[in-house]
DNA sequence: ACCCTCTATGTGATTTTATAACGTTACGAG
DNA sequence: CTCGTAACGTTATAAAATCACATAGAGGGT
């Protein structure tokens, strides 16, 4: 079981990410250099683009280390001098997700980087319903009832969307 | 894994369903009013109120037995002289929703009515590319790996999310 | 270098989904 | 019947996502 930190989604907190992120400290600045760079390679070597705008999204991901909703990705890409209309942040999202850089999460129509980038993986999220955290594990939806049932009626699955919602270490404790 | 199969006889057909419900034929008008006298019996037993615009909305759904989103469901409404803004639909889903007699299809936005009605359950869904339908089962979160995990770092989790996205079977014969 | 093409970006407008706020209606307990 | 609360109806607005179209840029072939 491969494990990410929970993410906190209330503050803005810019900086100091080291408490919040809750079990499982990590020294930030170089998770996301870490990442930024895996990501630049992987794509020189696949032939895609990450463009800047498209790296300013997975980095402001990476940096703010939470779920983001498309709008608060563009108003962050306004000030940055980019594109500030919606399709700007939508298609940059397009492609960080269609390539596994972020993953979006359903249940709050928001955006998240990727804990596991370059493996090949069904993500599985833990949304806090008090803090709004997020944390990615992995699913194995062939596996399971799920799978079973798919395969018993001849259902073809190609993605799956697995999200629990429900309380955080920290939130429990706090209670 | 449970199907909401109902075994077929006659096939009245107001629009056509063939294949959409459960990737399973069935009496349609027999699965309609047996799941609506289901809903009435356990809201007067729960005294929960089963309001007309309530259970019109529920009626609708069992009777499309797919995914609607909740404006092709407010259309419906107002055909039939209910309210014809938003928050009735939405209030009246709310309700079905908290309820158990309908679940949303976050992945899609759109509501479907429940195909285990008064078993407490945790569906999920198994959702066709091709044609939208929708087919309920059951999912067990507590049991895989995102149980495992959770329990492993202590998140409560109180709902899941377990949503396939592929091709159904229907839609993999016509291919 | 040049042109060409395809991809990506920028922008305005619109669609789709969902909620806020507030007054009115109507159910049901007492 | 009366009161309190839950449900409804409506206006308005917020939030999320897409369409359409013009411009800019990257990369390949010559």
């Amino acid at each position: 079981m491969i494990w990410n930190n929970m993410t906190s989604q209330t503050q803005p907190e810019p900086t100091d990410h080291a408490g919040l992120v809750g079990f499982q400290k990590h020294d930030h600045q170089s998770c996301v250099a870490t990442a930024l760079s895996t990501a630049e390679t992987r794509c020189k070597n696949e032939g895609l683009r990450l463009t800047p705008v498209r790296r300013k999204v997975l980095e402001m991901l990476l940096q703010e280390h939470r779920a983001l909703g498309a709008y608060a990705i563009l108003d962050n890409l306004r000030e940055a001098g980019f594109g500030s209309q919606p399709p700007v942040a939508y298609r940059a999202l397009d492609f960080l997700v269609e390539n596994g850089f972020v993953h979006k999460i359903e249940r709050l129509n928001a955006f998240v980087a990727c804990s596991h980038p370059g493996a090949v993986h069904s993500p599985a999220f833990m949304i806090c319903r008090l803090c709004d955290s997020v944390a990615e594990a992995q699913s194995t939806p062939a596996k399971g009832s799920l799978g079973a049932a798919a395969r018993a009626v001849g259902f073809e699955i190609e993605r799956t969307v697995v999200e629990a919602e429900g309380i955080c270490p920290d939130c429990t404790a706090k209670a």
